[in-house]
RNA sequence: GCGGGAGUUGCCAAGCCUGGUCAAAGGCGCAGGGCUUAGGACCCUGUCUUUUAGGAGUUCGUGGGUUCAAAUCCCACCUCCCGCACCA
């Protein structure tokens, strides 16, 4: 079936009516939100995901007489957009066929993208044609990017009042760099997209002379066990003048300096094996060690120089041990040298005196070049770092633990002036896309967000557990992410984006201009039909219409917008803030989210924070993570055009609850394709008819309605739109099956005004979910108006009959178990006989579900007090029966138990004489139906007796 | 390592907060039947084991515990997934 048609017919009826857009007015308001795509691609199926979420929310709450609004816009802001323009530019041949094969774009449009903003602008049309095409009731009048001069003067506004507060700090910090580029480099950034990861170490300078030998370790707690230093005696060092002093250290660590802000200035050379059996002091020790030879220095590790550990690290203990063997091999080797010793300076359980020499002893190492030394001093420096201990010889720090002290001695020698810090890329080498090689840069003066303010995030930890999260468990996640935030870098120096207010150089960063713009949803409009010239803006409109600030006259005639519109503008913003509900995959939840609760708290006023947060898994294809490498991704645009838009939304909503990752498969869509166009046809069979005096099974039917609307209602409300969708479209089917199956063996035609009312009802609640088809079954069932635009279907506890839906339940369980009976005989029915419990046992029968309902189950008390009263005594004929109708309540649903208790005795005979048409129908045979008190019963059997109330005796002949 | 989450009957997936509705929804798959020229469409029935009377038995990662009663509460363990920052 094509459902284009169908789709296309309705959006244009949507578009004419204009429902989406939405302006204040007297109605309460609405106002959902969801971050907004960024435009380097277009969408797939899982981005559809967190749309249609808000979009189902915005449609379910404007169909409760909400004035909803659902805007969109567009994030330039950024660098990966930069990254491709500039590839295109080189001519990236992967790229540009990405480009023509994946994405489909035209050539022509391809030779274009050397200028980012085209990328944008195109990926920006396609994206928003798809979410055109799936229905998202947004309001397009409201559409902006982040590089419209308006944004850059909202954006500006921001980050004054951020600075204002003292939440905008200004440091140094270390990031993954590329020379060649002069810019950050991120995962997405690199060759094979490595992580530039680096590791920070303590580097310990020992005195040589004039000169400084600089160690670099990772464990600066070990100072206190040196016994010499390694050198590699085949590299030749350089002397360089770092700062103000004669450091002697390889040419590659020379580099890595120059890029941590040091001065480097290179004066000579120094062969490494000049320097063996020199003597160099130990800061902060009053003594000298020896310079040694070692092979296993690395030139590009470091600063080439080692301190060693013999102790404590492997690598230090074996090359010791190597070297007092092969005295011969090097020149100049001390005649001490086989008097060094380790010295020993953590315990740690389960290590003797020298747990480097345990180690390495477990390991069978026997010389510094075996591969197992990296084993080993992993394995060491794990057990020692959580369980070691320093010892008696290390002075102040003794006694405390490897964790603690680190941290302390690295604190203590820096403060000395005798260390320094060096980081270290963790994988080596980490290359550009450019091409050249990453390394650590310092960058100093950057500008920061300082999310470690504790006041800041006092205030944000309380409004997160105040605010609604949804789902529930989420709502830690926010909370620990709010404890380990620290300052955030908020501006870098390339990308699209708005230039920082009070320093030009820099370049607002994507994920910080992003955090309050639905308060720019309200106004934006402005500025299309004129009212706002960007130009004339300055931070007294924003101070004035955000935050009631300045006067009314002062800011009209600056910002060239007369009083009376500007009042408007004020009036708008403070008509639909706060947001009521923002939409996000849970990917946001540590970054994004967390930033847009901590700016909107340091910005607005309480009354305009956010109310709540609605966060969502992400979309499996097939049970498998969509990737370009698997090639699973499908672009959202193809979908709706094989599938149709509301196939894919229900696709994706009915297979996951919020949290859980939803699966996208083609069965699944197949049936759910199935199922609404059997609907579609279903819908020209009923109409709007005059309803007749009402059976039991209408009474039922419409009982069953009121329930299904009170449930959907409530699950939506909890945004559990799978749980929702799931009564609409599957469970109620069972309760149509039954009551169809009634009309038929009555023999009945006058239901079909009966059942119009009902599907009608049913369209009604699946309009949010899948609006394109029903509007069509809408105006198929011949209602007026459209779906989208009717009231959500009310419950109305009057046309609930507990009476009819325990008669109705007592008849399909009867039924079942007249089956599960024949089943297990595998008999053919010829007669079938049906016996209701006596008085005294009905009687019994309520006795007994009041006390359970007042929760005592206990089977004895019951039997007493049943037996103390006459109305009950005859239960000592059959004590049995108390625990199975025990059993028999316990194994109804608390509301079953309640309505049985509502509405007391109940005709069980007459109401099983309705089954006789059922059974005729389905066994061609007739039916009797007895008291067990009946004197003349038909019994040959002897069955009964063991009639119980709900739970008729059976007899199959 | 730190933090978050998950393990359910062939697959997917509800249930767990608030214990009895649970042999455990639903979808998919599979089997039988109906409809039909035919069908990948639709409808009915079944789908842990067992049972010639609507019953019984054993199950919800593993092992304990609490309780009249545990998929659900508590403890320990095993396994898996995700995030950890300058990046949208």
């Amino acid at each position: 079936m094509d459902w284009a048609p169908i789709e296309e017919k309705w959006r244009q009826k949507w578009l004419a009516e204009k429902q989406f857009e939405s302006n204040p007015d007297s109605r309460k308001k609405f106002f959902v939100t969801v971050a907004y795509p960024y435009p380097n691609s277009p969408q797939h199926i899982g981005h559809g995901r967190t749309y249609t979420l808000a979009d189902v929310h915005a449609r379910f709450m404007r169909m409760q007489g909400y004035n909803v609004l659902f805007p969109m816009g567009f994030h330039y802001t950024g660098t990966p957009i930069l990254g491709m323009a500039r590839r295109v530019q080189e001519n990236d041949k992967d790229l540009i066929e990405a480009f023509r094969t994946l994405y489909k774009v035209p050539d022509e449009k391809i030779r274009e993208f050397s200028d980012p903003v085209k990328i944008a602008d195109y990926f920006h049309q396609e994206i928003k044609a798809g979410m055109i095409e799936m229905g998202y009731s947004i309001d397009w009048r409201r559409e902006f990017t982040t590089i419209d001069p308006f944004y850059n003067k909202f954006i500006e506004w921001q980050f004054k009042k951020l600075k204002e507060n003292g939440l905008v700090v200004q440091g140094t910090h270390p990031v993954g760099w590329c020379p060649k580029d002069q810019n950050p480099v991120s995962q997405h950034d690199t060759l094979g997209d490595v992580e530039p990861s680096f590791t920070e170490y303590t580097i310990i300078k020992f005195k040589y002379n004039n000169y400084v030998l600089p160690t670099a370790t990772l464990r600066p707690e070990t100072i206190f066990g040196v016994t010499n230093i390694w050198m590699n005696p085949n590299v030749n060092y350089e002397i360089a003048k770092v700062d103000n002093e004669e450091w002697i250290i390889t040419s590659e660590c020379a580099t890595k300096l120059g890029f941590l802000n040091k001065k480097v200035t290179k004066t000579g050379i120094m062969p490494g094996a000049q320097l063996v059996g020199k003597k160099v002091k130990v800061p902060g020790r009053d003594d000298e060690i020896f310079i040694l030879p070692a092979t296993f220095v690395k030139s590009d590790n470091g600063t080439g120089v080692v301190m060693s550990v013999p102790a404590h690290a492997p690598f230090d203990y074996q090359a010791l041990e190597d070297l007092k063997k092969e005295t011969s091999k090097y020149a100049n080797l001390p005649s001490s040298l086989s008097e060094i010793r380790p010295i020993s300076i953590i315990e740690t359980e389960g290590y003797g005196e020298i747990p480097a020499r345990d180690v390495i002893e477990k390991l069978g190492i026997t010389s510094q070049d075996s591969p197992k030394l990296e084993e080993a001093t992993k394995e060491l420096y794990s057990k020692e770092f959580y369980g070691g201990k320093l010892k008696q010889n290390t002075g102040k720090f003794s006694q405390k633990s490897v964790t603690v002290a680190k941290e302390e001695v690295k604190r203590w020698i820096l403060d000395s002036g005798n260390a320094d810090i060096l980081y270290e890329l963790n994988e080596n080498p980490v290359r550009c896309r450019c091409g050249a090689e990453c390394v650590v840069k310092l960058l100093d003066n950057q500008w920061f967000l300082n999310y470690s303010n504790p006041e800041w995030k006092e205030k944000v930890h309380s409004w997160i557990n105040e605010m609604r999260i949804l789902p529930e468990e989420i709502r830690n996640e926010f909370n620990h992410v709010v404890d380990w935030l620290k300052e955030r870098a908020c501006a870098r120096q390339h990308g699209l984006g708005t230039k920082l207010p009070w320093d030009k150089n820099w370049i607002v960063e994507s994920l910080s201009d992003s955090v309050i713009y639905m308060a720019y949803y309200t106004i934006v409009k402005y500025v299309k039909s004129g009212e706002i010239k960007p130009e004339y803006i300055s931070d007294s409109f924003f101070d004035y219409v955000f935050l009631e600030k300045g006067d009314l006259q002062k800011v009209s005639s600056e910002s060239k917008i007369s009083p009376e519109n500007l009042e408007s503008i004020k009036k708008e913003f403070q008509y639909y803030y706060p947001v009521n509900a923002r939409h996000s995959g849970r990917d946001l939840v540590p970054n994004h989210l967390t930033f847009f609760i901590f700016n909107h708290l340091a910005i607005f006023p309480r009354k305009y924070w956010p109310e709540e947060i609605v966060v969502n898994g992400s979309v499996l294809m097939d049970g498998k993570k969509m990737s370009k490498s698997m090639g699973n991704i499908i672009p959202l645009r193809d979908a709706i055009k094989i599938h149709g838009a509301d196939s894919i939304r229900l696709a994706i909503l009915v297979s996951a609850e919020l949290l859980q990752d939803a699966d996208f498969n083609q069965e699944a869509v197949r049936g759910i394709k199935n199922k609404l166009e059997g609907m579609l046809d279903e819908a020209t069979r009923y109409n709007d008819t005059k309803e007749t005096a009402l059976a039991q099974e209408d009474r039922w039917i419409y009982s069953r309605l009121q329930q299904l609307i009170a449930k959907t209602t409530t699950s939506i409300q909890k945004m559990r739109l799978r749980e929702a969708l799931h009564y609409v479209l599957y469970e109620f089917d069972t309760d149509l099956q039954w009551y169809l199956k009634r009309i038929e063996a009555k023999g009945r035609k006058d239901h079909l005004g009966i059942l119009h009312k009902v599907f009608s009802a049913r369209v009604a609640m699946m309009s949010p979910f899948a609006p394109y088809v029903s509007e069509e079954l809408w105006s198929r069932l011949g209602n007026q108006g459209l779906a989208s635009e009717s009231q959500w279907p009310l419950p109305d506890e009057a046309k609930i009959d507990l009476l009819a839906l325990q008669s109705e339940s007592l008849l399909s369980r009867t039924i079942e178990d007249i089956r599960n009976i024949v089943k297990v005989t595998k008999m053919s029915p010829k007669k079938i006989t049906i016996y209701t419990a006596s008085t005294w046992k009905v009687r019994a029968y309520q006795k007994i579900l009041s006390t359970v309902i007042s929760g005592d189950v206990n089977i004895g008390n019951i039997i007493k007090s049943l037996i103390s009263d006459k109305e009950t005594e005859e239960i000592k004929k059959d004590p049995d029966f108390v625990k199975k109708t025990v059993n028999d309540i316990l194994s109804d649903p608390q509301d079953d138990r309640d309505a049985k208790n509502k509405i007391g005795l109940v005709d069980e005979t007459k109401i099983l004489s309705e089954l006789e048409s059922l059974i005729k129908t389905e066994y061609g045979i007739g039916l009797q139906v007895f008291s067990e008190s009946d004197q003349n019963k038909y019994d040959p059997k002897n069955k009964a007796k063991t009639a119980r109330p709900y739970k008729p005796a059976i007899l199959i002949e």
